[in-house]
DNA sequence: GTGATTGCAAAGCGTTTGCACCGTA
DNA sequence: TACGGTGCAAACGCTTTGCAATCAC
């Protein structure tokens, strides 16, 4: 998989101070907590695990972050059976998602074999198509370790 | 696509009845809109066009009319960029989706050539893989139409 | 008749907004 | 110092729940 790597904190820091947004304390601790996740993470997750970065965070300034980070697409909004307000860190080019329906860990998978169906959907319905998605869902191999005990 | 001909609203009826369900005007309603839909809805636009057929429809018993449709597997939300919680006629048997972002109509497709892929990607990931969504977004043929104009 | 179903009102929950204070640049 | 950023409280919108009246069976 292709997300072994995590996103460096930084790279969004500096990101962020280019287009105009100030470096604070309760910014970095945000972006810290969703850059090193690998798993996705709601905006109450979030707010959780940056408190122990800032205490003073407060929840109203964890969604309004998450939105300049949509916005800059810095991270990606996760949709899954059981919800859509889950957060994860965007990679750069088209990718698809597995996502563990245990413990929700995210990783990113390439290979797209898609374009011939896409080709023959579009022509058979008479839609423009212009974007997918492609996701599975699974169990990852910790949470089916921790399924045996 | 295979979606063309509108799913009988009497079939639906005659399991909500075989599932213990009482036959209601309300019910019938609700699921007169669903079954005759091709476009998702959400609960809010399934009030409306339901409350042309039963006119002391309330939102209370879509949401919970809704609920019942979906746990029988009649119904299935749709998950879309825009929104989680629209609705549309579900089908037997395996299918993606392609859907108008124009219009909201909703099409299934079949065409999986998707084994080797999470075959592939589940023994280089780990994970046991149980399910997966495919969706194309686009714009019917009759939005492209109006578009033009 | 009786128990499921309904609509209304109220509660609940996650999210957004208004505003005065705070902190970065 | 100026103004973007912040936390709090309140507002907001969608969804669920409590309850008495209603209706299918």
């Amino acid at each position: 998989m292709d997300n072994s790597s995590p996103v460096p904190a930084e790279h969004w820091l500096h990101i962020l101070h280019d287009n105009g947004y100030r470096l604070t304390a309760t910014r970095r601790a945000v972006v810290e907590t969703l850059a090193s996740s690998q798993h996705m993470l709601n905006p109450t997750q979030v707010y959780e695990e940056a408190r122990e970065h800032c205490a003073s965070l407060g929840l109203v300034t964890v969604y309004r972050t998450l939105a300049q980070l949509e916005e800059l697409k810095l991270v990606q909004r996760v949709h899954h059976p059981d919800g859509c307000h889950a957060y994860i860190a965007a990679v750069s080019g088209h990718h698809h998602l597995l996502i563990c329906q245990g413990c929700g860990r995210v990783e990113y998978f390439a290979g797209d074999m898609l374009e011939a169906l896409i080709e023959r959907v579009g022509s058979e319905s008479g839609y423009f198509i212009y974007d997918h998605w492609l996701q599975l869902f699974g169990i990852c191999a910790a949470c089916r370790e921790d399924q045996r005990r």
